[in-house]
RNA sequence: GCACCCAUAGCGCAAUUGGAUAGAGUGUCUGACUACGAAUCAGAAGGUUGAAGGUUCGACUCCUUCUGGGUGCACCA
């Protein structure tokens, strides 16, 4: 039985006015160790009782069946609960070793279909440090949905769509050669895009004349059309080979262009619905009952915008997937978009507008300044990992000089350290980006759990036993207590990092059951040869499956030895 | 101007969503490798939680106002 239901239970039947949930909802557990493995405070009861919360504690725990723990103490207002330590541990330790894939799942998901939107980069772009945000926090948040049971539909929504490759086309033609491009597809891509924007503002025409060009490209213009193809490709091609680094896979890449094909749907909806407005010569939709601006669906020259796709994608995505959740992991600056785009489809009269959810997050900035593609201060993504997985392989060459696939482990090492430190915290904080803090190794940083890891995988190996079947568990002893306590709590973090799509809340767990199992390790003899050893062991290798599986979910991987 | 977000130790962040003495990390100073891996551990110093009110038995957390910063506000996405 869960040990919260233990106590709930303990508790109501000295309680009987209450019911089994009030009193469960109240049960806490306290900071401080000290104060026990959970408590029940009485604060609550004061009024009803008419008496002061420490008499309330102190008459309740008289009447409090204490067997199964280990005490029930009054602390002032509080009643401490002190749960079986050799029975409790021996509990969990079993739990994960028979199951260390299924420790921590509660199945919220129940298989329902998720589709996730991340990392959606524009072609003829290189990725830099701000897309390994939407990049890493979408897929971590995918894997912490998929562990709690439910079925997600990785989308790649490129943007490859826009007035803005009219821009690079004009680009293109005006300055641009085929050889050029070759030599180096993104960056000179990127050099003319940047050059034309520089240059637009003494030439407003070059606007103009991108606008053109995006105008040409809907409406099927063959040179316009045979650009957008080759861009577009040359720039998945190299996203690939980002993606692999960082072990993210799709299951689609449809982006804008795919959406744009199928534009029509909303837009007669929306003339159905007599929901489009003209205003200064563009076709909008009021949402002034909603306090929102009016988006604009169709431009005075015709063309639509991104709003009109993301409408046509919604839709889409609803009649192919059949989501129970639509997610679109986009940064905050784009919040007040997402609400309108909600309400467009709210509008429109679909019951799923409650679906689609905007995880939104900070923003990465350079020397404070927002980080922009158009004015070229961008930090290369794929330069941040190679550095990274650099430093990893010095680190190996000089403290395991011997270690055998050292350049797979710096890999993994290096590449750990990079999406650990972007998904360690709250991802609406803003990021400052800062190298040597990316690609620290020391404190709370992912190779910190990585070698605490390599460390307990280290022990086990030296310990010799795999198979703990037939270990007394509650042998364990009571300075392994703090780690299986804490190992209890596991479902409740995955839980809450589902719920709020938060993948820090598994960052911080792994950091904290890291830090429990080194402070145990420099102060017990793991390998003592006594009756205790076999349940440390266990123990050990308990720890091991969990930092495997939390940073699992977090996309890093967990070696051996490092 | 309007809307949303943020403000906690020198710095970057936590605080189980309203509970007990606000915690770790980093940086600074100090100690620990001839027993399991020092990418580690232990200790010291560091706080009027931006300010002022309010709600509550109880506020970093909720409400109001103010200050400082960020973001967004129609033909970019």
């Amino acid at each position: 039985m869960d040990e919260k239901q233990q106590i709930a239970t303990a508790v109501a039947a000295a309680l009987p006015d209450l019911s089994l949930d009030e009193i469960t909802d109240k049960i806490e557990r306290p900071k401080d160790a000290n104060n026990g493995d959970y408590a029940f405070p009485t604060f609550f009861l004061a009024k009803t009782l008419h008496k002061a919360p420490q008499m309330i504690a102190a008459d309740l725990v008289k009447k409090i069946d204490q067997t199964g723990f280990e005490k029930v103490v009054v602390a002032g207002p509080y009643i401490n609960f002190f749960l079986d330590k050799a029975q409790v541990g021996a509990g969990i330790i079993k739990a994960i070793l028979a199951g260390p894939e299924g420790y921590g799942k509660k199945d919220l998901g129940h298989q329902a279909n998720v589709v996730i939107d991340y990392s959606s980069p524009n072609i003829a772009k290189p990725m830099g440090m701000g897309h390994l945000r939407s990049t890493m926090i979408g897929e971590a948040v995918a894997r912490i949905l998929e562990k709690e049971n439910y079925t997600l539909i990785r989308v790649d929504y490129l943007g490859d769509w826009g007035t803005q490759f009219g821009k690079l086309m004009a680009a293109y033609e005006m300055w641009g050669s085929e050889e050029e491009v070759k030599k180096d597809p993104i960056n000179t891509l990127l050099k003319y895009y940047v050059r034309i924007n520089t240059e637009a503002d003494e030439h407003p025409e070059y606007t103009e004349l991108g606008r053109e060009w995006f105008a040409k490209l809907e409406h099927g213009d063959k040179e316009a059309w045979r650009l957008w193809h080759w861009f577009r490709e040359i720039s998945i091609e190299r996203f690939q080979k980002v993606y692999d680094m960082l072990d993210v896979h799709f299951d689609s890449f449809h982006g804008e262009a795919f959406s744009a094909q199928k534009m029509n749907d909303p837009i007669q909806l929306l003339k159905d619905k007599h929901l489009l407005k003209s205003s200064r010569g563009a076709q909008i939709v009021d949402l002034d009952a909603y306090k929102l601006t009016p988006p604009l669906i169709i431009k005075s020259n015709g063309t639509t915008t991104y709003i009109t796709r993301d409408l046509a994608t919604a839709l889409f995505r609803k009649r192919m997937y059949g989501h129970a959740k639509s997610l679109y992991v986009v940064g905050a600056e784009q919040e007040n978009y997402y609400k309108q785009l909600k309400a467009v489809l709210k509008e429109m009269g679909f019951t799923w507008w409650n679906q689609l959810e905007h995880i939104s997050f900070g923003l990465m900035n350079l020397n404070g300044k927002k980080m922009s593609t158009r004015k070229g201060n961008v930090v290369d993504l794929e330069d941040v990992l190679n550095d990274s997985i650099k430093l990893a392989r010095q680190q190996i060459a000089e403290k395991n000089p011997t270690l055998k696939n050292a350049d797979e482990v710096a890999k993994q090492v290096g590449v750990g350290a990079v999406i650990f430190h972007d998904l360690k915290n709250d991802r609406r904080n803003a990021v400052n980006f800062k190298l040597e803090d990316v690609v620290k190794f020391e404190g709370e940083t992912g190779p910190y759990v990585q070698y605490a890891r390599a460390r307990a995988e280290s022990i086990l190996r030296k310990g010799g036993i795999r198979d703990f079947s037939n270990v007394d568990l509650t042998k364990i002893g009571d300075s392994a207590w703090d780690i299986l306590s804490f190992l209890s709590q596991y479902s409740n973090a995955v839980e809450r990092a589902a719920v709020n799509y938060d993948p820090s809340v598994v960052a911080k767990y792994a950091l904290e059951l890291s830090k429990k199992f080194n402070q145990y390790y420099a102060h017990n003899r793991i390998l003592q040869d006594d009756d205790e050893q076999p349940a440390r062991l266990a123990l050990v290798q308990a720890v091991s499956h969990i930092l495997k599986d939390a940073l699992a979910m977090l996309d890093i991987k967990a070696p051996d030895e490092m």
